[in-house]
RNA sequence: CGGGGCGUAGCGCAGCUUGGUAGCGCGUUUGGUUCGGGACCAAAAGGUCGGAGGUUCAAAUCCUCUCGCCCCGACCA
């Protein structure tokens, strides 16, 4: 493919919107791909569009190699989709809804689990038709309460989600098979995109689901905390993240002295009692209140459950729902737990005892001895030298009220759970890539099942997997830049070489840039001509900016001796001097052989 | 949804406190000089000052309402 810049839009600029912050928001804006036309709501530009087009072929590629067939499914959905699923409710908000001219309600596809439900619903017969993989590129829409950072968190976004039905887990055939292979698929595909990723266990969150994996590219600016040990390899976000063996206290440790009220009147906030009561937050018992709003195996009898850990850890909903065997535990609405007795914002353990049909979950770091401040389970009152033992008494070894359980969420440091001794470390990273084992939540709303070949019906068994190709392009940008712009790996760069004009004017020159052009196109090289008449500062900066990873520039001296100056965009040099007959082989050998290399850098590898 | 902030030319901003009908830089157009890392000189085009209402002889400026956008938080495949 050969284009010239005269011919294309590519409107650069030296200066970014006040609005953009996060680097490839401003880099992407700058460089021409993008263009905002709302809160969360983008042009994608020819540049733009090139590289989602590059994006969208890797993963169609990857998609199709690992077995996955590519349809098309509409945007606009009726709204009673979502109602069979309760999805209206669940996603709440985030769910883009509109009327047609007779007032029916649709939404906006935020996912498609539910079309692609009905889908094989209606035309899956037969266990004999199973597994299937369908997947689609799609537009989603999500109406995000604060969309932000440019591409990485829109309103309206290109997605490819997948969707496998299978009639069992195990085995030929089934989810767990699929699953691995769509695990290696989303490997190869961020792999070939250049990224820098991690793949993370996962919460399957509110689209249900028993397994997931996310993948994250690895940034500073990402929104999400990921954990890793650097021993076994284990990886989870911190939602997920599970914490190995800790230290654990006796329950029978001495009290420090005598249990102490504190009036802190107005001072709700872990920090700010804890300056006035001049006591640290790790000495600190924060003890907060849940209520189950679905039983599981496990949580009968219970209806509140006070998880506490140190004022400087955060309570981990998942790790307090598994803890307290119930299927869903929301945060405890406050009038309604104010009426059973809780005093909210100055709750402590004790409440285990005095109000009834309440769990206790202790974390380990709040079970060892030592001085302890909680709150007084009054309003406006804090407690200091709260003793476990002497405040909750006998209660304390009834395992049906009170367990130790891991209910916070990990951190730099914590022992990993997979490798003994070893620490976790932390990182950011950008969620673009997630797949779940979806297990039957979608076929059982939807009535999706099958007769298998004893004649039994049987539910279908999904799983799901969605890519960001969007976002995907724009955290490739957040990892790889510049101060001079952005830097694109090969395989996603809108263009691999560009061909930099000295002399626009001189139809020799032009005759040259064309041929050269030419011959890489046909070694399936893709080449965009600067053949504006612009000053060479300009072309070089623009260069930069919109981050092609070669730049060929003829101009009068080189083209004297016969050779063409390559230069690589990461070079901090003024590139090389390559002989005309030769600079084709390098073009190619640099694409292939690495983002960035050069002939000489692979011949030494 | 809570807190903070911003809407003035394609982009970045000043003007608003103390009302008198809009200005600077970049970009754009024309002419000239330049020509290897965002040139220089000269001229020019381009704005219902987010919108509506109000106060006033007079509103970008003051008042009320409204819409849009950004940041932090809450939330979030």
């Amino acid at each position: 493919m050969v284009h010239r810049w005269s011919e294309t839009l590519i409107p650069t600029t030296r200066e970014a919107p006040a609005e953009a912050e996060s680097p490839s928001h401003v880099l992407l804006l700058r460089a021409g791909f993008i263009r905002k036309l709302g809160a969360g709501i983008y042009d994608f530009l020819p540049l733009g569009f090139r590289v989602l087009r590059k994006i969208s072929e890797i993963v169609r590629q990857e998609m199709d190699g690992a077995g996955a067939h590519e349809l098309h499914l509409p945007v606009l959905l009726p709204i009673e989709l979502y109602k069979g699923t309760k999805r209206d409710q669940d996603y709440g908000e985030l769910l883009f809804k509109i009327s047609d001219r007779k007032d029916a309600q649709y939404a906006l596809g935020p996912t498609h689990e539910e079309p692609i439900t009905e889908l094989v619903g209606g035309s899956v017969t037969s266990y004999k038709q199973l597994p299937v993989n369908l997947y689609q590129i799609q537009t989603k829409f999500r109406d995000e309460a604060r969309p932000r950072s440019g591409l990485l968190r829109c309103r309206e976004f290109l997605m490819k989600d997948a969707y496998s039905f299978h009639l069992n887990v195990e085995g030929p055939g089934g989810l767990n098979e699929t699953y691995d292979r769509m695990y290696a698929a989303y490997t190869n595909i961020f792999k070939r995109c250049g990224l820098d990723f991690t793949a993370v266990e996962a919460e399957s969150g509110p689209i249900g689901g028993s397994a997931s994996h996310e993948f994250m590219v690895n940034a500073p600016s990402g929104e999400d905390t990921i954990l890793k040990c650097p021993v076994s390899g284990y990886a989870a976000n911190v939602e997920k993240c599970e914490i190995g063996q800790r230290a654990l206290g006796t329950l029978t440790e001495t009290p420090t002295g005598e249990l102490t009220e504190v009036h802190t009147p107005g001072l709700p906030g872990i920090d700010e009692v804890g300056k006035f009561m001049k006591v640290k937050p790790d000495r600190m018992l924060k003890s907060i209140v849940f209520q189950i709003a679905e039983h599981g195996e496990g949580s009968a009898g219970i209806s509140w459950v006070v998880a506490v850990v140190r004022g400087n850890h955060e309570v981990n909903e998942g790790k307090v729902k598994a803890a307290c065997g119930a299927k869903k535990v929301v945060l405890a609405d406050e009038k309604a737990a104010r009426a059973a007795g809780f005093a909210i914002g100055y709750v402590s353990p004790r409440t285990v005892n005095t109000v009834p049909g309440t769990l206790l979950l202790l974390d380990p770091d709040v079970t060892t001895g030592g001085f302890w401040a909680s709150g007084g389970d009054r309003a406006d009152y804090h407690v200091k030298h709260f003793n476990l033992r002497r405040e909750i008494g006998a209660t304390l070894d009834d395992a049906a009220r009170v367990r130790i359980a891991d209910v916070r969420n990990a951190l730099e440091g914590d022992p990993s759970p997979r490798s003994a001794g070893a620490a976790l470390v932390t990182g950011r990273g950008i969620e673009v890539g997630h797949i779940f084992k979806l297990g039957t939540k979608y076929s059982d709303a939807m009535g999706l099942s099958v007769l298998d070949d004893k004649q039994q019906k049987r539910s279908v068994i999904m799983g799901c997997y969605g890519i960001g190709v969007s976002r995907t392009l724009a955290s490739s940008v957040e990892q790889n830049h510049d101060a001079n712009g952005i830097i694109w790996p090969a395989a996603i760069a809108p263009y691999h070489v560009i061909i930099t004009l000295m002399k626009a004017d001189s139809q020799e020159h032009r005759d040259l840039a064309r041929t050269i052009a030419g011959e890489l196109a046909q070694r399936g090289i893709d080449v965009l001509i600067d053949d504006r008449d612009e000053r060479p500062g300009v072309k070089f900066k623009d260069a930069d900016l919109i981050g092609v990873p070669i730049r060929l520039t003829l101009g009068e001296k080189s083209l004297a001796a016969g050779a063409v100056e390559f230069r690589l965009r990461t070079a901090d040099d003024k590139g090389e001097l390559v002989p005309r007959g030769e600079v084709v082989n390098w073009c190619v050998s640099a694409i292939v052989h690495g983002r960035n290399a050069r002939p000489s850098d692979a011949a030494q590898s």
